[in-house]
DNA sequence: GTTAGTTAGGTCATTTACCTAACGAAGTAG
DNA sequence: CTACTTCGTTAGGTAAATGACCTAACTAAC
C-alpha cells in the first residue's frame, strides 16, 4: 500500500476519535484548510478507508457531508482464552461490532481453576473456526488481540512462542494469518472499564480483579503500565502475612484473597447453628445480602482485606480511581467494605465497582486490536 | 522571540541529547538533507542557542565542525529546599554544571525532624541571594525547579501557593522572575538516577529513598509517575502491619521503616554487654559493619523489613530496576538484605545502591529544571 | 611531495505540502 | 422569492525541505 500522507493520516486519527465528523469540523479541530481536509479525505477515500455517511441539517448554510471509517478499513479480532469461558470479538475498525460468541471449555482441568491453556485454545480454535465464515465481506483482517490468564512476557508472539507453552496454545488456536499481539487478560479487562466502562472519564485508574484469582491492572495516560516484563500487576506474589514478627508466604496474597480460600476460611468459622455453609462466592454473597450473619462477617472481613490491597496500590501510584471487578470484586457489598477500609487514607481516591461482566475481557482485548490496527494505519 | 522552524527545532532537539554533534550527524539521526540541517543551524546560531564548538579530525575526508547549545540559551536552577541542609545548583541549557552551593538550616524544627519549611526557605533564599550575582552573565533564567520534603499536590505554583505554608516559602525564597516548578524531593532524586546515576540505562525504574523518612518515586519511559494529586511513591501510608488478625496503623510503614525507629528498636534490644547503643543510623551500620552482633542483627532485620517494601513495589509494577538511596537505604549492607528477601521473588528485577549521595535531589531538581526549560525553548 | 579518495558544507532550481482568496452550490430564514 | 450562511472546489501563492552539483578540506597511499 502506498504511504499516506501527512494530512490523511491526521484526518484519519480525527476521524476515529470522532467517529463521525463533517469536513469543516475536521478543519477546525486539525488547524487545517478545507481544500486540505478536502484532498486528504478523497485520498483516504480512494483507499477505502473513509466513506460518506449522511449529512448535518437543520443549520443555516449548506449542509456538510458526514464521513466515517470505511469498510476497506477492516476489522480487527479479541480472543479471550478463558480457564472456564472462551470468548470471540470482532470489531469494524469504525469501532462498532460485528460479531460476539463465546463457549464454554469442557475439560477436567477448568474446574480445579488450573490454567490449562491448550484445552482452552481448543475450544477457541474450534469457535473461531465456526466463526470466521459468518464475518462475511468486513474489509482485511488488521490485527488479533489474544487475551490469556498468564503472565505475558512477550506480546510479540514471536518471541513468547519460544515458550513451549504458548507455542502449542498458537498452533491449537490455528488463527488466520494477521498481525498478533498477546495480553494479560487483567489488562484487557482494565482497558475495556478504560473506554467503555466506568473509567471512561479517567486520565489514569486501577483495575482491580478479584475472583478465583486475584490481579491488577495499571492504565495511565490511557497506556497500561505493562512492567519491564510484564509483570505489573501480579499482587498475587505480594507478601503476605506482612508483619515484623512473622515470615511471609511466597503467594500469600493469592491464597489468601482468591475466592476458594475465602470459601474455605467461611466455612471454618460457620455456625452449626445456620446450616451447611456457601459452597460459592455468588451463594455467599447472596446469603450476606440476606442478612445472615456469618456471611456478612466473612464478608466484612475479606473486604476489609481487599481494602488493603487497594490501599497498597493506592500509596504506591496514586490513581486516583480504583475500579474494582471480577466475580468477587464487583459485588456491591464488597465496594462498600473497601471504601470504609480507604476511609482512613489521607490519599484522594474514589472506588467504582465494574459494570462490565464477564466480557470485560474480550471488549478490551478487541479494543486494544482496534487501537493497534489504527496506530499502524496511521503511523505507517 | 520569533518561533523556531519546526526542522530548527528538530536539530536544537538532537543537539540537546547528544550534548556535541556535527551538521552530517544530525542530518543522519534526523532524515534531514544537508542544507535543511545547515539553515537550521544558522538560524538557531542567530539566537544564541547554539555554537560552534571544536570540530572532528582524525577522519579520512574533511572534518566537520562540532556544535553546541550555547550561551544564549541560558540557564536554570535546581532549589533543595531540604530539612537539615538546603541547597542550589545552577546548569546551563548545555547541561554543564555553572555552580552549586549548600548551607545547613540553623533551627529547632531541624533536629526533630518535622519539616518547618519556613526555616529552610529562609536559609534558601539568604543563598540564593549571596550566589545569584556569582552566575555572571549566563544569559537569561529560564527556569527554577524546587525540590520541596512534602507532597507536592500542584506543581504549578500558582496553584499551590493557595495553601499557605507554601504561599510563606515561596515569599521567603524571593525568587528571581523566572517560571517555576515544584516537585516533591525523592521524584527530584529519582530523576537524579535515572539522568546521571546508576540508572541512566534503564527504561523505566523505581527509587525507594530510606533515610530519617522513607518514600519511593517510579520513572517510566524517562517520565516521573505522580499520580492523579502527587502521592504517588508515598509509601509512608501502607498499611502496616498487614496481616489476617492485626489492625494496621495508619502511617504504620513510616514508623516502622524511618530511621528514628530503627534506632529505637536497636537500643530495646541491645545487650549490656556491648556497651552503649548506636546513636545514630551511621553509627550503627558502621558497628555492623564491624561485626558487632547485636547491630548485625538489627542491620538484617531492618534490610528484610525494606527487603519487603521493595517486593510490594516490584510485585505491583514490575520496574525491572529498583534503585535503593538515601542515609540508610544506599548502605551496601542493606541493599545485601534486601537483595535476599528478593530472591523468593519470581519477577525479574536488579537492585542497585545510589551513588550520588546527598546532593541527588539538587542535581535532579536541575535536571528537572533544564528538561522544562528545553522543553519550552524547543515546542512553543 | 604529490595525487587519489572521501567527507563537509554551500548554492540553486525544484518539489511538496500547505495556505488564502474567490466563487459556485446548496441549504435556511424571512 | 430574496437575502444570507455555510459547504466544498478551484486557482494561485508561499515557505520549507529536497536533490543535484560544486568547492573546500582533510587522510592515505604511492
Amino acid at each position: 500500500m502506498t504511504s499516506l500522507s501527512t494530512s490523511a493520516r491526521a484526518v484519519l486519527a480525527e476521524l476515529t476519535r470522532r467517529g463521525r465528523a463533517t469536513r469543516p469540523q475536521i478543519s477546525q479541530a486539525l488547524s487545517l484548510s478545507k481544500p486540505t481536509v478536502s484532498t486528504a479525505m478523497s485520498e483516504l477515500e480512494e483507499l477505502g478507508l473513509v466513506r460518506e455517511d449522511g449529512s448535518v441539517q437543520g443549520h443555516t448554510g449548506r449542509s456538510a457531508l458526514l464521513w466515517r471509517i470505511g469498510e476497506g478499513a477492516g476489522h480487527v479480532l479479541g480472543v479471550d482464552v478463558g480457564v472456564t469461558r472462551t470468548r470471540i470479538h470482532a470489531h469494524a475498525l469504525s469501532g462498532e461490532r460485528l460479531l460476539g460468541v463465546s463457549r464454554d471449555v469442557t475439560s477436567p482441568a477448568s474446574r480445579s481453576g488450573a490454567a490449562d491453556l491448550t484445552a482452552s485454545a481448543d475450544a477457541a480454535g474450534a469457535l473461531l473456526r465456526e466463526t470466521l465464515p459468518r464475518l462475511g465481506d468486513s474489509g482485511p483482517l488488521r490485527q488479533i488481540v489474544i487475551a490469556l490468564p498468564t503472565v505475558v512476557t512477550d506480546r510479540d508472539p514471536a518471541a513468547a512462542s519460544q515458550s513451549p507453552e504458548v507455542h502449542d496454545m498458537l498452533k491449537a488456536l490455528s488463527l488466520p494469518p494477521a498481525p498478533l499481539l498477546l495480553e494479560n487478560n487483567v489488562n484487557c479487562a482494565a482497558v475495556a472499564e478504560g473506554n467503555l466502562g466506568v473509567a471512561q472519564d479517567a486520565a489514569q485508574f486501577a483495575y482491580v480483579q478479584a475472583g478465583v484469582r486475584i490481579g491488577a491492572a495499571l492504565v495511565i495516560g490511557g497506556r497500561l503500565l505493562r512492567g519491564a516484563s510484564g509483570w505489573a500487576g501480579e499482587v498475587a506474589h505480594l507478601p503476605f502475612p506482612w508483619d515484623a514478627g512473622r515470615e511471609p508466604v511466597p503467594e500469600g496474597l493469592e491464597r489468601f484473597l482468591g475466592a476458594e480460600h475465602l470459601l474455605l476460611r467461611t466455612a471454618a468459622a460457620w455456625p452449626a447453628s445456620e446450616g451447611a455453609p456457601p459452597t460459592s462466592a455468588e451463594e455467599l454473597f447472596q446469603r450476606a445480602g440476606e442478612g445472615c450473619p456469618p456471611a456478612q462477617r466473612a464478608v466484612t472481613e475479606h473486604a476489609t482485606q481487599v481494602g488493603r490491597l487497594v490501599v497498597a496500590v493506592v500509596a504506591l501510584i496514586d490513581p486516583g480511581l480504583v475500579v474494582l471487578g471480577g466475580g468477587v470484586g464487583s459485588n456491591p457489598l464488597l465496594v462498600q467494605g473497601v471504601q470504609e477500609t480507604l476511609s482512613t487514607l489521607s490519599v484522594p481516591v474514589e472506588i467504582r465497582r465494574s459494570g462490565l461482566g464477564a466480557t470485560a475481557t474480550v471488549e478490551g482485548a478487541a479494543v486494544l486490536a482496534r487501537e493497534q490496527a489504527l496506530h499502524r494505519l496511521i503511523h505507517a
